[in-house]
DNA sequence: AAAAATTTAGCAACAGCGTTGCGTAATAGG
DNA sequence: CCTATTACGCAACGCTGTTGCTAAATTTTT
């Protein structure tokens, strides 16, 4: 979401949004049900639906005939009239990916960064790896731009790494400028947590609610989606997850704290005792929905996704054995449908956002 | 703030709402300072302006003199144009407060409820206690509604008490609508935690940061402002801080869990040992800022304000020694400046946010 | 076969808000 | 007295959604 002043370009851009929203979660749509969604009057939504139809974004799929009554014309969205890059950076391996409109994910692509690698050899990388990707042909004028999500800590709003856990050549780099330049692309930058989540909520449209993903690899990561937008914190540095403490008591972490989930979850793990070390992150799930009170909480990560059965079904089970928990109060738990995907899915979904959802107020 | 669809209507709302934050925050303000701070046109700031003085919400207060050119008229809030009262409903005692436009805390009353006290009685001390505070004069003809801060679990956005610890009679209450009902006033009900954060985000105007109000009293709890509204989530049931596990082999908590941060820091309490107590929520707090990257953490409650200084000391020290901590990694540690207040006058401003705050829009 | 009922969609004008373009007002300095 | 500077107000415009109305496309009833 780009932020913007409160005036009839920001309606226009906010029930183009909506309807985009409604046509990614159902196959096809009705101006009908559309009006129901977002309460604006037919007309109205008629004006959207001519605007989107113009653009090739949305298109006519048939006809509902009600019996009675003239037939309404049902719509869907056009998944490949656009389409993002998204690049999920870690510290040895780059992994790219092509995303429709839809947030279908049509190409993936890992290859190995050197190690230590400079700013320098990782836009390399990008240029091969996009120019392998999509060449130079229609799809490239289709591409509406390159989203990165990498290890932080990052500045999102200025396009800055800060630093790079385990990086050396990466203080306060502007990697979306640098990156603009020399891919000749828009680019987004964002923690990689933040990007998966995004993936999600960029799938499940508007009505998505609050919201968490997990991340287990090299470490603990949890990405946010809170109140309908990403959350990043006042630095973003938000989704520290792996370095709450959940034992007082327990081992020194890296970080200089003792007993963070994710050194008590690493010896867990080292010492071959998996079914523990999820039960230990269970923990710090459940004192995230104590916290947050969430809706949706994901998996993901690689070091999780060579379990993921033991540690969905730990986390399953702490969910549901919180003694406090009434029926009105559930989370869904889920390994997320991306897999090793979901980073640079949602780093590419993020770009999408920013064309073709909700636009966001700034107000001071 | 209230749901709405996005039009035109929307616009004035969320522009007026602007220009009042505007404000609240500065003593007095001019065009050009509203005309920088929401990107508006100069001429689409008189025209807000124009309406809120045509209101009585705000009104001219002088002139500033540039030197050469045309004198530029200041203004100000009308403070007193506009009230709320708010309510702190907890086991024992009911506090009454009457807060202006400003989020200024005019009128502040404690009274006692009885053991085990029941909806009716509730209704009956409310009622007392309004006539007592405002009368039937002027200020009734003034007062916006009656905001309601109390312990859960509730539901927000229906209205309804689910349950309240440690009370016998509150099961499925649909506080709200018998409220409206029994005092003739538009009530708004919320969780205490979230009234407390809500009286910092008033005060502070549109620009106020992700932030935490850290209640100690009967427990512990956290309300939370994140990217611009409070942060309830799915089912109203965020901010049971106090139910996060901080020591794995810790006692058994009354929620079930083993080393909730409440129990332990309870037995720290009751040993005497309140320097121990008041760290060990300080690692809850810094878990809060590892997860959500806050800007500003509040400390409030009668058990945490009977040591404000160790409490804020231990907070701060602990914020400042994790050592991961750059210097533009950095979050503001107070202690409410509301004192006793600042549940009840926080649940006052949320009456106002919800008349003459930032509309919210409604998705889907 | 024609008319009525029902449901959907489109046209045109309207309402409201912010923007644009322009002119007026209120000063100080030359 | 004129010029320059800064601020504000007026009127028309542009754009979006709303309102009011008509037309289209069916099935059912007469």
């Amino acid at each position: 979401m780009t932020r913007v002043t409160a005036d009839v370009t920001f309606l226009r851009g906010y029930n183009q949004a909506l309807v985009m929203a409604v046509g990614r979660t159902a196959r096809t749509f009705e101006r009908a049900t559309v009006v129901e969604a977002t309460g604006l009057t037919p007309q109205a939504v008629s004006k959207v639906i001519a605007r989107l139809t113009a653009d090739g974004l949305i298109r006519p799929a048939g006809v509902r005939r009600p019996g009675i009554g003239k037939p309404a014309v049902v719509y869907e969205l056009v998944p490949d009239s656009r389409y993002a890059m998204g690049a999920h950076v870690a510290r040895r391996t780059l992994r790219l990916v092509l995303v429709d409109l839809a947030g279908t994910v049509h190409r993936s692509a890992v290859s190995p960064l050197p190690r230590d690698f400079t700013p320098e050899q990782l836009l390399d990388a990008l240029a091969a790896g996009i120019d392998t990707m999509v060449g130079i042909g229609d799809l490239r004028g289709r591409l509406t731009g390159l989203g990165i999500g990498m290890i932080g800590p990052l500045d999102h709003a200025n396009g800055l790494v800060r630093d790079a856990h385990g990086l050396r050549h990466w203080h306060d780099v502007p990697l979306r400028e640098i990156a603009e330049k020399h891919l000749g692309l828009p680019v987004h930058l964002d923690k990689d947590v933040t990007a998966g989540i995004t993936a999600e909520a960029w799938r499940h449209g508007a009505t998505f609610g609050d919201a968490a993903l997990i991340m287990v690899e090299s470490g603990i990561g949890g990405g946010f989606w809170l109140g309908g937008a990403a959350h990043r914190g006042a630095h973003t540095n938000a989704g520290e997850f792996g370095h709450t403490v959940v034992d007082l008591t327990g081992p020194r972490c890296v970080c200089g704290r003792h007993g963070c989930l994710e050194i008590v979850h690493q010896h867990a793990a080292e010492a071959g005792d998996i079914t523990h070390a999820a039960r230990v992150l269970a923990v710090g799930v459940v004192n995230l929905l104590q916290t947050l009170d969430l809706a949706h909480v994901v998996l993901a990560g690689a070091d999780l996704l060579r379990h993921p059965q033991t540690y969905l079904s730990a986390v399953t089970e702490a969910v549901r054995a919180d003694a406090r928990r009434a029926d009105w109060l559930s989370t869904r738990v889920a390994l997320s449908s991306l897999g090793g995907d979901v980073i640079a899915a949602g780093a590419a979904m993020q770009v999408l956002d920013q064309h073709y959802g909700i636009p966001e107020l700034a107000p001071i």
